[in-house]
DNA sequence: TAAAAAGTTGAATTATATGGAAACATTTTG
DNA sequence: CAAAATGTTTCCATATAATTCAACTTTTTA
């Protein structure tokens, strides 16, 4: 578990991509394009929980929420709100940052 | 207007929390840290939105949602989609980006 | 291997984001 | 300045995200 934890780390989302959902191009990475964002996002919350060392119930403490909504945002394929996102990293004192790119330039949201 | 535009693309997200908002640790910048992103992400959305030549309507055309629809979420201080948000930037030809920070680890979500 | 801890799921509820329509306001242009 | 274009706001409906509770499953540990 360890392993793959660290495994995971260190691919990049691309890799990832191309592991579980086929090369660019092909229509199903599309259509997925979004539930796997979703997926990463809970694998995410995940990984830096465990970093922190707590259980769903203690993340759900510190945010006043009951470890099935975690255990929901962890695993869930669906869509989810800034709020929560912010809030539930907030909490793992994580930084979120946000960016969008068009052409060669860069704006950050951080 | 172009000026205004071009200023705030090489103005970092941080400069810009400086400017409106106060400097780090002030109680306001916490408050309204969300508020905040929110307002910038609509500001984001405007500023593409423009460099691509679009009026509002025809954005909602390309996504196919109404005019009002789009100047609420360049606007609104409301919270959001990640959904939404792909939908948009996707319609704009943008790339958005997130990831989280933790420590010295970064993870991408592109 | 049994008990405890941690995580998952489904059903139900509440809160709120998405969206349309239309009237209004602001900006642009001829 | 008047008309046209663009953007904003309000009211409203609908969809769905956020959340709880409790039962259930899986994992950990003594």
């Amino acid at each position: 578990m360890e392993t793959k934890n660290k495994k995971m780390k260190m691919m990049t989302l691309d890799q990832l991509k191309d592991r579980d959902i086929g090369e660019i191009g092909t229509p199903e990475r599309d259509k997925y394009e979004f539930d796997l964002r979703m997926e990463l996002l809970g694998e995410m919350i995940k990984s830096v929980r465990k970093e922190r060392n707590l259980t769903q119930e203690q993340l759900g403490e510190l945010i006043g929420v009951q470890k099935s909504q975690i255990s929901k945002l962890e695993r869930s394929t669906k869509n989810v709100t800034i709020e929560t996102i912010l809030k539930v990293f907030k909490a793992l004192k994580a930084n979120v940052k946000f960016s969008v790119e068009m052409n060669e330039l860069e704006f950050n949201v951080a």
